[in-house]
RNA sequence: UGGGGCGUCGCCAAGUGGUAAGGCAGCGGUUUUUGGUACCGCCAUUCGUUGGUUCGAAUCCAGCCGCCCCAG
């Protein structure tokens, strides 16, 4: 071990020899965590990628990465004096992130476009534009969290402020991405951030949080995905579990699994007018399934191009699972195969489980990896049949 | 065109003399770096229509219109 403390980077030097490349979405985040480093002395570089064409986007408020939030971004990095660059990243996202939207809705499912662009350009391209300009480490505003264990190995985990924790998006980090990426946000909770943004001044300190995918304006992600893939527009119809024909859609890119929104079905359909849930969505006959509620109950998650960090082996694990970004993670037992794939077995079945949604697991606060859902199951019954009253001891030992 | 039934918000539906429940859908909002969920709010001066009875009618009576069922 060396003599020389390590600084807040971990790295043993000092700040001033610590090249920093911080990805600079434009938002309040990303700025801080560059203008504080900075502030710290370390050799910051803020970079910000151009991830698409802002004509139809550049009026959107609270982007990711639009026009204006280039703009901010380059602002922070004038006032506080440390060097910015814009790259052009359009062809990167159009083919890993904007295609691979397009197509997963085709497939009628559900994809996380953060997801990919974390995966592809952001830990993949600028990651290596980092390496290339001999960077010690990459920083980006994530609210998620990054410690070493004893055994000197980086550990992700969620962020501090679990209202903002963002590990999710996350998941597909490889071990060597995250030992050279840095989420100096992670212990903070956002109101934190927020001071530190007023504190130095940041033209962006009072933006609001963004929202909604960069690249779709206006929340309408489905004339994007029409815009690129016009047979999207193939209506279909509308079909109850049971069989009825109820209605007809307008696409099923405008469905995910467990969406009641939009169905558009009035009531006299079921007996107590409950509302209806798409349930599944066949891409083949154009057709979006629906169902009640519990219909939707699955306790059984397929899925495949996994990412493990952490020493995930090929035995079944007790874990607990995010299924989707907002929810709490629930109790399940992990089972690794190969080629990526794996099973998830919930303890308690859940609602509205969508194909091309990720499944993220954690171990406490450690996440260890997740995958990409395929497909769902329902094994135990959703409402078994009530035992029959016996007497407290009628149950012999089993031999 | 003999008998019977029905017609209340886009849909389902309560209300049978005292001044229009509820649900579904829809819209708006909150939440949210995916989609969705959830939660909150809004949503019939009017009950097929015309006339009558009544202090008062969606509720009673009559005509008309429309739909359904049985018979033919």
């Amino acid at each position: 071990m060396s003599d020389t403390p390590l600084n807040s980077l971990g790295f043993a030097k000092s700040p001033a020899e610590t090249r920093v490349v911080v990805a600079m979405s434009g938002g309040v985040d990303s700025s801080v965590a560059a203008a504080l480093l900075h502030e710290q002395g370390y050799d910051v570089v803020g970079i910000t990628l151009q991830l698409y064409d802002y004509g139809d986007a550049i009026a959107k408020k609270g982007a990711c990465c639009a026009g204006k939030d280039i703009y901010d971004a380059k602002r922070v990095a004038e006032e506080r004096g440390f060097p910015h660059y814009v790259l052009n990243y359009e062809s990167n996202f159009r083919q890993s992130v904007i295609d691979d939207f397009v197509e997963s809705y085709l497939k009628g499912e559900t994809p996380i476009p953060c997801v990919k662009c974390n995966q592809t350009v952001k830990f993949h391209d600028l990651l290596q534009v980092a390496r290339d300009l001999n960077a010690d480490c990459m920083v980006t505003g994530h609210y998620v969290q990054r410690l070493v264990n004893e055994s000197g190995v980086s550990e992700l985990r969620r962020a501090v402020d679990s209202t903002k924790d963002q590990s999710y998006f996350l998941f597909a980090t490889t071990q060597e991405q995250l030992d050279f990426l840095r989420f100096p946000l992670g212990g903070w909770t956002k109101d934190v951030t927020r001071q530190h943004a007023e504190r130095l001044g940041l033209v962006n300190a009072d933006k609001p949080d963004s929202q909604d995918i960069c690249f779709v304006p206006n929340g309408d992600y489905a004339s994007v995905v029409k815009k690129i893939a016009p047979e999207a527009e193939r209506d279909g119809e509308i079909v109850h579990l049971d069989g009825r024909v109820l209605g007809t859609h307008k696409g099923i890119i405008h469905y995910t699994v467990g969406q009641r929104k939009g169905l558009g079905i009035g009531g006299g359909f079921t007996e107590n007018n409950d509302p209806l849930y798409v349930v599944a969505v066949d891409a083949e006959t154009a057709r979006v399934i629906v169902g009640p509620k519990e219909a939707l109950a699955r306790d059984v998650v397929h899925l495949r191009g996994c990412n493990w960090l952490g020493g995930v082996g090929m035995e079944t694990i007790p874990v607990e699972v995010k299924l989707r970004s907002m929810t709490r993670a629930v109790p399940a037992y992990l089972t690794p195969s190969v080629e990526g794939a794996a099973t998830l077995r919930l303890k308690d079945a859940q609602y509205g489980i969508s194909p091309g949604q990720a499944a993220v697991c954690y171990l406490d606060d450690r996440v260890i990896g997740g995958g990409w859902i395929i497909s769902t199951e329902l094994e135990t019954l959703p409402n078994p049949v009530p035992e029959p009253e016996l007497a407290p001891y009628t149950k012999t030992q089993a031999a």
